[in-house]
DNA sequence: GCGCTATAATCTGGGGTTCG
DNA sequence: CGAACCCCAGATTATAGCGC
């Protein structure tokens, strides 16, 4: 993700359509600006930093100024793409896996000072909607063509709306259910070692227990004694796996204190019993070793 | 822009079944 | 027996649509 904040907006520089022949590829260089392409057709395959992308119909990038880039694949067939150059001050690469509406505004305005927001465009990424986006940039480019000064300046404007809509496309809205779950999972895989109850998860995440299992059944589709015990049997399986471990040992460090139960558990899930699973990853890896 | 209403989404509680 | 779960009905809240 590149992550920045906004105002001041980034600047359009400059952008038009283009065509790789069927054979072509992107040429190597470097740049000082953003560069951000979108394949309408085709796909264009592409190394920034040595990270390999291939990027197919309705898909974008965003490369960044001061790393190469170049195609190290030539297109199988003709591929269209959209090409926006912009440049921008300040701004950072964070990982993350989803943005969430609650982290877009970071100051309320106030007399004196604009709101100010936290802004996420994704390096590589999809048009979830793409006649919409597609049609914005497409106008976008259209004013290439017009020679008045103002109508020139609209471009900004236009790419202002392009970005902020690119943004509410990247993110993903989770609804009420899909936050409850993932606080569930995060819950979980933070104290699985412990015995858990259903009415510790409502004390821990101040929800009615019905309604959170609602909610993960709608979402993940199981239960969060489910969960808890498929999340617990792959630790145990991992320990099993690397470890000499007694199987006593195993079951209490996953938070089944009666190792009778966790046995018991093991082989009804995984199909065989838990020493057995232990001596046949003991007698595959030595095999590999072997070989 | 405001307020009203219909509708959907979200949340809670009761009652009953299953299973360790 | 009790924890976990399901199903359902109803309360609450958010949202969309619409006329003024």
């Amino acid at each position: 993700m590149i992550s920045f904040h906004i105002p001041p907006f980034p600047t359009f520089i400059k952008g038009a359509e283009g065509v790789f022949r069927k054979g072509d590829k992107h040429f190597k260089r470097t740049f000082s600006v953003f560069d951000f392409i979108y394949v309408k057709s085709g796909t264009l395959h592409m190394t920034e930093d040595k990270q390999a992308y291939s990027i197919s119909e309705g898909e974008y990038i965003i490369l960044l100024p001061g790393l190469e880039h170049f195609g190290h694949q030539v297109c199988a067939e003709d591929t269209s793409i959209y090409w926006l150059h912009f440049s921008m001050d300040d701004y950072q690469i964070v990982n993350k896996q989803s943005i969430d509406w609650s982290d877009i505004i970071k100051r309320e305005s106030s007399f004196t000072e604009s709101d100010y927001f936290n802004f996420y465009l994704p390096r590589y990424g999809k048009f979830q909607s793409k006649m919409a986006l597609e049609q914005q940039l497409k106008s976008l480019i259209a004013l290439n063509k017009v020679a008045s000064p103002e109508e020139r300046l609209k471009q900004q404007t236009l790419f202002y709306d392009f970005i902020i809509q690119l943004q509410k496309d990247a993110i993903h809205i989770p609804s009420a259910a899909e936050q409850v779950t993932s606080k569930v999972i995060e819950y979980l895989q933070k104290n699985y070692h412990q015995s858990i109850k259903m009415d510790d998860l409502s004390k821990a995440l101040l929800y009615h227990p019905d309604y959170i299992v609602r909610s993960m059944k709608k979402t993940i589709g199981i239960s969060p004694m489910q969960y808890l015990t498929q999340y617990r049997l792959f630790i145990a399986k991992q320990e099993l796996v690397n470890s000499s471990n007694k199987i006593s040992a195993i079951a209490n460090k996953i938070g089944i204190d009666d190792s009778a139960y966790f046995s018991k558990l093991f082989k009804k899930e995984v199909g065989v019993s838990a020493t057995q699973y232990q001596r046949l990853s003991k007698r595959k890896n030595s095999l590999e070793k072997q070989n």
